[in-house]
DNA sequence: CTCTTGACAGCACAAGTGTTTGATAGGTAT
DNA sequence: ATACCTATCAAACACTTGTGCTGTCAAGAG
């Protein structure tokens, strides 16, 4: 892979620089900027190696434009511009959810994702968060404040944490979801706790849980 | 404040047109290329609107640089650039801890943080994270394979949420800390399971748990 | 009616900046 | 030694881009 090119020590300082430069200034360094703070005698030896550093990978650049130089991982960092889900509302046992289906982006709250785990959820279109009110969920290792990320299915498979509605009562909760047989057992995350069974039709998957974010101040 | 003053059209249009561009290419646009874009008919009423806007707190400038537009929104955003604290090890009951002191920022795990939970953390220097390990954390929330971020501090207030190390037997887990008169304890976060009462002697604090991130694929 | 002010035009200038060309020095293969 | 490649220099060149006037025009204010 080309980012695995090793860069000579020029290089890297020039890469650096450009980091801190970004980094403080919230633009990109002129080459004359490069020049001038990391001393080198001449513009041509910077644009020498913002080529290299160009060719492994490192960077990008559009031709011409000034202060046009991109970091690579930037790149990727900017586009997705950070990576938001829809914050839905509150779920507390008791409440029911609303369906994450008005596609109104706008004017709602958005929850920030992780880079990587966002990564590894991949597909966020069908993703939402709900706080977590109350101290109801506990037993899912999920605490009053907790945000948690779901992805929006009516399906789900043995072992999976939903977000389950229970006709029944009408109820919303966390629970490890599994079949057996005709009837449904939806167990707590501990012990103490004992599972609740039902049947299919009584329950209603609004959601599994695909992550937990927990901000303690 | 500032960012409520009112836009004129033309502002508006203008600071749309700048979002997108940044968004697009990872740089600001230049003053030609707003004008030609938005069919404005001179550089310098895109100047005079650039100046209104900047006096309205919506964007930074530093004079006479090339393309050295920045949003206000986005210059905040960008500065920290991707948060990420490091991925110190993995915590487990018996194991210590390592005290993050090496600076060498380098080849070392590092952990996305969201955006706005960065936010609320502030400060990231002596933040950082580690991998749990096992269930034995399960009674503070804390399921195996989840990530704690830590602020790293010796001492804590009543009723923080801590990595502490018991010297006693050289354990480490996480529990809820307060001071009672000569005595600690240390809390767990489940009622099922009952407080340890020992000596601020036998007790190491090694950090305060500033967050909570799990990701379940 | 005149003066002032906000918003916009046009145009030219002067920095700000990327690029190019030519030359030099060290290292390496032929 | 010759040829060739990489990494540097230096200086000039040419395009890019922010700024600074000088006006124009409509809406108010006096």
């Amino acid at each position: 892979m080309a980012s695995a090119d090793k860069l000579s020590q020029r290089q890297a300082d020039i890469l650096d620089y450009i980091k801190d430069f970004v980094r403080q200034h919230g633009y990109s360094p002129s080459i004359r900027d490069i020049q001038t703070n990391l001393k080198i005698s001449s513009t041509s030896v910077v644009a020498y190696n913002l080529k290299a550093l160009q060719e492994k990978g490192r960077l990008d650049r559009e031709g011409k434009i000034s202060r046009g130089i991109r970091l690579a991982e930037e790149a990727f960092n900017l586009l997705p511009m950070g990576y938001q889900v829809p914050l839905l509302g509150t779920i507390t046992a008791g409440s029911p959810l609303l369906m994450p289906e008005d596609t109104s982006t706008q004017d709602r709250d958005m929850v920030d994702v992780p880079a990587d785990m966002a990564e590894s959820i991949k597909k966020l279109d069908d993703v939402y968060a709900l706080r977590v009110r109350g101290q109801s969920m506990i037993d899912a290792l999920i605490d009053d404040g907790d945000i948690v990320l779901l992805r929006y299915q009516t399906t789900a498979e043995n072992g999976q944490m939903v977000a389950a509605r229970l006709m029944e009562d009408d109820s919303v909760t966390l629970k490890k979801f599994y079949h057996e047989g005709a009837r449904v057992r939806l167990q707590p995350a501990n012990s103490t706790m004992d599972p609740i069974y039902t049947t299919h039709d009584n329950v209603q998957i609004q959601g599994r849980v695909v992550g937990v974010i927990r901000m303690l101040v």
